[in-house]
DNA sequence: ACCGCCCACTGAATCGATACAGTAGGCGAT
DNA sequence: ATCGCCTACTGTATCGATTCAGTGGGCGGT
C-alpha cells in the first residue's frame, strides 16, 4: 500500500534529493526554474499539497500561528461588539501577516487542561480581558512564549500590554455628568468576577472586584465625584452580570426601582447603557429628560441607537490590530512593549441637565 | 548555555527514561502515582510546560485543531450576525471537544499562498460560504484532509456538507407574499460574486451568479411566482453588494426610485431587509402598510427590530455546531456526511396585504 | 592547459515527541 | 524451587521536514 506522499516521495519520482524539493518550495532561487517547474508539476500529479505544516513547525520552531485566549461566555463573545470588533482587528493584522489565528476559549467550568491551550501550537498568546486569578493565565505563562495582554490582567512591565486609561475614562464620564448638574448618580457595572449575578455593591466588594478595568472605570468616576465634593460611598453601584443589553435592562430596572431619585447613570459599557435606556423607557422615564445615561466603548450601535449614546470612546478595532502587531513584533524581536490607546468623551443625545424637581 | 527544556531534560533530571516522562503526561496509569508526582514537580521546577505541541503533532499525525476558512471581507465577518452566530456554534463544539479553532480568512486580493492556509496545521477544514470558483477551495482540496462545506460550494456526495434547502426558503417567502395579494414584487440580493457592487440584474446574470445560495433562494422565489402564473423575468432583482444594513438601505433606495410601484420586497438576508425598512421610511413609505419586506435567516435583530421582520428562519448557531461536529466526526471516522437543517417561515410585522391603489 | 570560482544540487544531522516491543523484578500458584 | 504472569519501566525507530556544510561539473580568465 502506498504511504503518504512526502518530500521524499516527490524527490524519488523526480530523481533529485529531498533538499532540492524542499528548496523548490522555500528557496526558488536555489534551483533552475525548469527543475522547479518539473517538481511542482510532479507534486500536482501526485497530489502533494506542499510541505507538511507539522514537520515544518517542529524543524523550524516557528508555527506562523497566534493564539487568542479568552474566558468569556461563548454566547456573548460572538455577539458582544466589544469582543467582535477586537477580534476583527486581530484578524486583520494576522491575515495581512499571513499568520493563522487560533481561538482558544476557556469555557467557565472547564479545566484549562481540557482545552486546546498548550495542545495547539502557537508562536504566542493574546490574552483578552481575563481575570488575573483565572487559571488560564498561569497556564499560558508556564509555556514561556511571547504574550500580549489586553486590558486584563496587568502583569507588569515585562509583559506586553495593550489597554486604555480606564481610570481617566471614568473620570471623563463623571466630569461630564457633574458639569451638567447631576448629583443623584448611580453606576451599573458589568461582571466583576467569574460568576454573573445582579446585585448592589458595597465599596469593599468593588475593591475586591476581579476585573481591573471595572475597578478603574468606577475608581475614576469616584475621583470625579470626590473632586466635586461628593461622597462616592453614597453612590449606588449595581453589578449587572454579563455584558449584554438585556442584562443591563434588568439591572437598571431593579436599580431605578430601588433608587427612584436617580437622575444620571454611568454604565461601564455601551451594551449596558443601551439596556439602561430600554429600562428607563419601560418605566416611563425619558432619556435624557428624566434620566441621563453615559456608556463606555462607543460601539457602532451607540451612534445609531435612539437616543444616541454619550459615551467614552475607545478604539476597539485598533486595539485588536495593535495587540496582534505587538505580539508578532515580540515573536520576532523578543522585546515586550506596552501601548496605551487614546480615549475621548463623545457627547450625544443620552445626556442632558437634570430636570428641575417637581 | 542551557538548551530548551524537553522531555529528555526532564528524564535526565528525574533519572528515568524519556518514555516514562511522556507517559506521566499521556498515560498516567502506566506508572506509579509517586513517580508521576515527582516528574510533574520537577517539570514545574524546570519550567517545563508539557510536551511540545509541534513535536507531538508530527509524531501522532493529529493536531487537535480545525481550520475555519472564509473569504468574506473582514470588516463584515465580525459584525455580520450570520457569520458570528455560525462561529459561535463552531466555537462551542470545538471548545467542548478540546479542539483548537483556527480562523483562516482569505482576504480579497490576497493570494491563498500568502495566507496561513496550508501553513498552519489542521485536522480538517470548515469551508464557510465560499464561492465555488474561489482559489481557496482548490487550495484546501489539494491538502487531502477532511472537509466540511457550509452553504457553498456543493462539492457532491463525497464531501461533507451542511446547509439548508435554500430553494424552499425562497419559495416560502414567495408564497407568503403572494398569499397576501402582492403582485408588484422586487428582490434585493446580497453579493453574487467576489466583487461588491450595486446594480439591477438580468436573469442571465443571476444564473451565472457565483453564490449558489443566492441563486437557489431567488430560484425558489421564482418557482413560487411561476406557480402563481406570474412571469419571474419581469421581476426586478437588485444586487446590493455586501451583506450589511447600510448597503441594503442604499440598494433599496435606488430600487424603489427605479420601481416606485413595488409593494413587496424579498431580501435574501435580514441584514438587507433591515436596511430596506430604513430606506422605505426615508422615502416616506411605511412598512408594512406601503411596503412589505421579507428577510432571510432570522438573526436576533429580526425579532427586535421595528418593524419586526417576517423572515425565513434558519438555525445559525446550530449550523456552526453541526458543521464542527461533522468535521470532528469525519476526522475520527473518515466518513463524510451531509446534513440539511430545517427552515421555517416566521411571520411578523413587516408584511401585510398591499394597500388598495389610490 | 590549468586554476579557481560559482552554480546547482546532495547527504547527514536534527527538531521533540510517541509507539511498540521488550525486560527486569516481584509475587502467587503449584 | 520453578514457572508464569503482571507491573513498571526502558530503548529504539519513526513522524516529515529544514539546515548547513559539502561536492562535482562547467566555464571564464590567463
Amino acid at each position: 500500500m502506498p504511504r503518504r506522499v512526502t518530500l521524499q516521495t516527490l524527490a524519488d519520482h523526480v530523481g533529485v534529493s529531498r533538499t532540492t524539493v524542499s528548496n523548490a518550495y522555500n528557496r526558488p532561487d536555489q534551483l533552475t526554474p525548469a527543475l522547479r517547474e518539473r517538481i511542482l508539476a510532479t507534486a500536482e500529479r501526485l497530489g502533494y499539497g506542499g510541505p507538511d505544516a507539522r514537520a515544518r513547525m517542529l524543524r523550524t520552531g516557528t508555527t506562523r500561528t497566534i493564539g487568542l485566549l479568552f474566558t468569556e461566555d461563548l454566547r456573548y463573545v460572538f455577539s458582544d461588539p466589544n469582543t467582535t470588533l477586537f477580534m476583527r482587528g486581530v484578524a486583520e493584522t494576522s491575515a495581512l501577516a499571513g499568520t493563522g489565528l487560533t481561538l482558544l476559549p476557556v469555557p467557565a467550568g472547564m479545566s484549562v487542561d481540557d482545552t486546546a491551550v498548550g495542545a495547539t501550537p502557537t508562536d504566542g498568546y493574546l490574552v483578552f480581558s481575563v481575570a488575573a486569578s483565572h487559571p488560564a493565565v498561569h497556564a499560558v505563562l508556564r509555556h514561556d512564549v511571547p504574550l500580549v495582554v489586553v486590558d486584563e490582567p496587568d502583569l507588569g512591565p515585562t509583559t506586553s500590554f495593550v489597554g486604555i486609561d480606564d481610570r481617566r475614562g471614568g473620570r471623563l464620564a463623571a466630569d461630564h455628568l457633574l458639569a451638567l448638574g447631576h448629583r443623584e448618580i448611580a453606576i451599573v457595572v458589568h461582571r466583576l468576577g467569574p460568576e454573573a449575578r445582579q446585585r448592589p455593591l458595597t465599596p469593599a466588594q468593588l475593591d475586591r472586584a476581579g476585573l481591573r478595568i471595572v475597578r478603574e472605570r468606577v475608581g475614576g468616576f469616584f475621583d470625579g465625584l470626590t473632586a466635586a465634593g461628593l461622597d462616592p460611598t453614597a453612590v449606588t453601584v449595581w453589578e449587572a452580570g454579563d455584558n449584554d443589553p438585556d442584562v443591563g435592562r434588568d439591572a437598571t430596572t431593579q436599580l431605578l426601582r430601588a433608587r427612584p431619585t436617580t437622575t444620571a447613570l454611568f454604565c461601564t459599557t455601551d451594551q449596558l447603557a443601551i439596556g439602561a435606556t430600554q429600562a428607563a423607557s419601560t418605566l416611563g422615564r425619558r432619556v435624557p429628560t428624566d434620566l441621563s445615561v453615559v456608556g463606555f466603548d462607543d460601539i457602532p450601535r451607540a451612534a445609531t441607537w435612539t437616543p444616541s449614546l454619550t459615551t467614552v470612546r475607545q478604539p476597539l478595532v485598533e486595539k485588536g490590530r495593535v495587540a496582534a502587531e505587538l505580539l508578532l513584533e515580540q515573536v520576532r524581536t523578543g522585546t515586550p512593549r506596552r501601548v496605551d490607546l487614546p480615549i475621548e468623551l463623545v457627547v450625544r443625545q443620552s445626556t442632558a441637565p437634570p430636570q428641575a424637581p417637581g
